[in-house]
RNA sequence: CGGAGUGUAGCUCAGCCUGGUAGAGCACCGCUUUCGGGAGGCGGGGGCCGGAGGUUCAAAUCCUCUCACUCCGACCA
């Protein structure tokens, strides 16, 4: 893409009502902007990321063998009231009447619409277990949205619904997804914490948050430092010891911590007291909407059983923030290779010069033809312009081509993380690149 | 929902106290000299001063109402 052509505005100075550091560079580095309180539009910068992290995050819903659907943002109030929720969840919902004046609401959150899909359709446990997941726009109508993206009223989740049997077979479904979550989170070159944690308004008794540590941060965690080095691999959803073997691991929200426990269990070296920007919570809740609502299938000694289900959350749109958080300098972004809206930055730093010009084309036509992705800075702006730009969008890599090297041959190729520098071939600059992560 | 602020150019802000017909820097457009980490010169465009009402000869400025946004708290994924 060429950034002459390219709709990316970039703001010099920091908006004055971005207070923290991913929704100032969010809204600098020309991705994202307010349309009102917590509602945003994506920019094609920023829609690039958030389109590569919920691709991640899909890829590992996929391989943990949940199914992908797509559920409306608008449902029924007639469904909410089976569950009891209509009057509970309060003004956070947002409630809209249709022409009919049938009462309608923008889904916060959608057990009650996908356990209406199951027990319409779902008759028997030899049909289980099943894990439906979809990505979609939600609405909470904060009291006080903030943090830009990290805490908006309307934001893009991934939520996995899972239906079983029995409670064991629940269980197992539960740490299919904690397992699937650990490895989402890493990929987005994020270390995940996850915590116990309380099961508030979806309701159940088990229940675990996953953190990614930072100072912005809105929870308050206590933690064995050791749990950040988890490995998803050592968890066996099918285990029966699993919950003892994670619980290994003192971890949990300031409304689970227990100081006794806390300094009973961690020795001191490994305790951690840290802010953590939440990114997914599991839920285990068992029949609290099966049986309301009456989603029961028959078990094998044909008696109708309510299923057992569980409800698994990531906030995608949130995650983008969350990554800048845990991933940024004073000059600007710096993203993980995985989630990076581009590979490479193409620095032209003559554009006005035809020599330095025809080579930056051909470098930029060779990575295009090499399927790397790069963005390529063909504007006459000045150097300084040119390399700020590029610092702030935080791509992986900058390549630049000028006058100097071009006068031997060489261009130079710039790590993004860490800033280091070599001058190097153009040929070998893009082997480079190719072989690179 | 309580408390505190802020709304003036695309962005950051000055002007408001003490009313007199709208400003700066950056950004943008043109020309030019430049340009290896946000460069200089000259010229230019851009404002229902959030909205409504009031006071006044005269309102960005004073008064009333209202809307939006931000921060602290409570609440929340």
């Amino acid at each position: 893409m060429r950034l002459s052509q390219y709709f990316l505005p970039l703001l010099r100075e920091n908006p004055s009502e971005a207070q923290i550091v991913s929704h100032r560079l969010m809204l600098r580095a020309g991705m994202i902007r307010q349309a009102a309180a917590g509602i945003y539009s994506w920019l094609p910068l920023g829609f690039r990321v958030l389109k590569k992290v919920e691709q991640i995050v899909r890829e590992e819903q996929n391989a943990a063998g949940a199914q992908e659907m797509l559920m409306p943002t608008l449902q029924p109030a007639e469904l909410w009231r089976e569950s009891g929720r209509y009057e509970d969840y309060g003004k956070e919902m947002l409630r809209i009447r249709d022409r009919h004046e049938r009462d309608m609401l923008y889904g916060p959150t959608n057990e009650e619409l996908v356990t209406d899909i199951l027990r319409n359709t779902i008759k028997s446990y030899r049909d289980l277990p099943k894990n439906l997941y979809h990505i979609q726009w939600k609405f909470r109508d904060e009291v006080r949205p903030r943090f830009g993206v990290m805490r908006g009223r309307e934001f893009l989740m991934k939520d996995a619904y899972s239906f079983d049997l029995n409670k064991e077979g629940a269980i197992v479904s539960y740490f299919k997804m904690f397992s699937a979550y650990m490895k989402t989170f890493k990929r987005l070159g994020l270390v995940p914490i996850p915590v116990r944690a309380e099961t508030g308004p979806i309701g159940g008794d088990l229940s675990h948050e996953f953190h990614i540590q930072a100072e912005t941060g809105e929870s308050e965690l206590f933690f064995d430092s050791d749990v950040q080095l988890l490995d998803e691999a050592s968890i066996d959803p099918a285990s029966p010891q699993v919950q003892s073997y994670l619980g290994q691991w003192y971890a949990a929200t300031d409304e689970k911590h227990d100081p006794a426990e806390f300094e009973a269990r961690v020795p001191e070296p490994r305790r951690r007291k840290a802010r953590g920007i939440e990114v997914g919570q599991v839920f285990y809740f068992g029949t609290k909407y099966s049986a309301p609502m009456g989603a029961t299938v028959a078990g094998p000694d044909g008696t109708q059983v309510p299923v057992e289900m569980g409800s698994y959350g990531i906030g995608v749109s949130r995650l983008v923030g969350a990554i800048i958080e845990a991933s940024h300098d004073d000059a600007g972004i710096i993203w993980p290779a995985s989630v990076a809206p581009f590979k490479v930055g193409l620095v032209n730093l003559r554009a006005a010069d035809a020599k330095c010009t025809a080579a930056a084309d051909a470098l930029y036509r060779t990575l295009a033809q090499a399927g790397i992705e790069v963005l390529y800075d063909d504007r006459e702006e000045s150097p300084g312009a040119k390399f700020a730009a590029m610092d702030l969008i935080g791509l992986p890599w900058q390549l630049v081509i000028g006058p100097r090297g071009l006068a031997a041959g060489t261009v130079e190729l710039k790590e993004r993380a860490g800033g280091a520098r070599q001058e190097l071939s153009p040929e070998a600059a893009v082997n480079r690149l190719e072989g690179s992560a």
